[in-house]
DNA sequence: GATTTGCTTGACACGGTGTCAATTGACACT
DNA sequence: AGTGTCAATTGACACCGTGTCAAGCAAATC
């Protein structure tokens, strides 16, 4: 499957990213790991300090790989606050799924392991930021929905764009991820955006 | 503190909620709710099979001591679907901080467990219910805003009623039950309500 | 050829859950 | 008083997953 003369290092991340995906991030040990990259598991101690250590390696290595940085260049690139919120969503609905797996390994890992948790809480920062600056771009043009400040819309948006929602919405509700962006996106417009009639 | 005649199976659950209470639901052990008690910790297996059989329980108790039922009285006697779906998010935001550490602590379990898992879906599939007859009462007034189904809609506003929800608005962002509870009812109005201008 | 590097094997400590067996103490029935 | 029952106690132990440690081994490097 992956190329046999890759630094041990890397099979490890690329298997832990395998096994995460595989099952829903959950119940994945790191003997299971170990036996998916085809080394014994104390060679993983050997690369990485912990579980948690892992799954926080292992969310980076999938950033680099997904290149997140260049898929929400459209998003940056937009003309206006309303495209720019859309085009936000848009790029976040189709990362989820992909990361989810990984995402949700570190999600459950923070109740036992403090960096998971660290972890977990600066990523989903940064994705805050992308909210931020979608509401703010929003507001330049004027087109904030009357009643919000600029932080509470950023809350609201920020926090209805979390994981657990689009789980919720993809698992118990069965909606597809195109069906998701859809609708949230169509939410997110009405929630914030000014109506000019 | 609580009187000293109780049943012990009654003694436990009520040491159960005040200890998950106390700790946000995690981190306590079977050993820490025994102690509470004032009991050993085997004592604790004598009435209750497991962690989770113990959690499920505390979270039907909880209900029974916080009159669920009884709290859900005025949104169902609601006379317009408007006044119905905020009656309920009144009830419901009010209600999550009271049940958190109960809920937080099942909702861990659910990776491990799967009686916990089941418990949990019941319950959320309950509040479910009570979205989809404020949905339908709006939609009966003809005041459901257009471009939702019905299905659509009380997926939504389950899903933003759902405690992860609350838990990022009022934990990471800092807001207040009171304060989530306005904006929830704002952001349900603009989003579910038709305009009549 | 000796050393270093990366991995293997196997054993083990720790913490939390859940089980088991033997024991104790209180109460109730005759 | 004697017997039985019931609830709880004590202490030991199995199981699992994480993380540690020590000894050994094989290929690459000097």
């Amino acid at each position: 499957m992956s190329s046999e003369e890759l630094e041990t290092r890397q099979r490890i991340l690329i298997a832990t990213v395998e096994m995460l995906e595989q099952h829903g991030g959950r119940g994945v040990r790191m003997g299971d790991i170990a036996k998916a990259a085809g080394i014994s598991r104390q060679a993983v101690y050997l690369h990485f300090s912990s579980r948690a250590d892992l799954l926080v390696a292992a969310t980076q290595y999938l950033d680099e790989v997904l290149e997140i940085d260049r898929r929400l260049a459209p998003s940056r690139a937009a003309t206006s606050g309303v495209e720019r919120l859309a085009l936000y969503i848009d790029c976040w609905g189709n990362y989820i799924p992909e990361i989810y797996g990984v995402a949700k390994a570190l999600l459950l890992a923070q109740d036992t392991d403090e960096a998971a948790a660290a972890a977990w809480k600066d990523r989903m920062l940064a994705m805050r930021d992308g909210c931020r600056a979608a509401i703010d771009a929003l507001h330049s043009d004027g087109m904030l929905a009357q009643g919000w400040t600029r932080k509470n819309a950023t809350d609201v948006l920020w926090t209805m764009l979390l994981v657990p929602t689009w789980e919720n919405l993809t698992g118990e509700c069965g909606w597809s991820t195109q069906q998701y962006i859809r609708w949230m996106k169509a939410v997110a417009k009405r929630t914030f955006v000014e109506e000019r009639k």
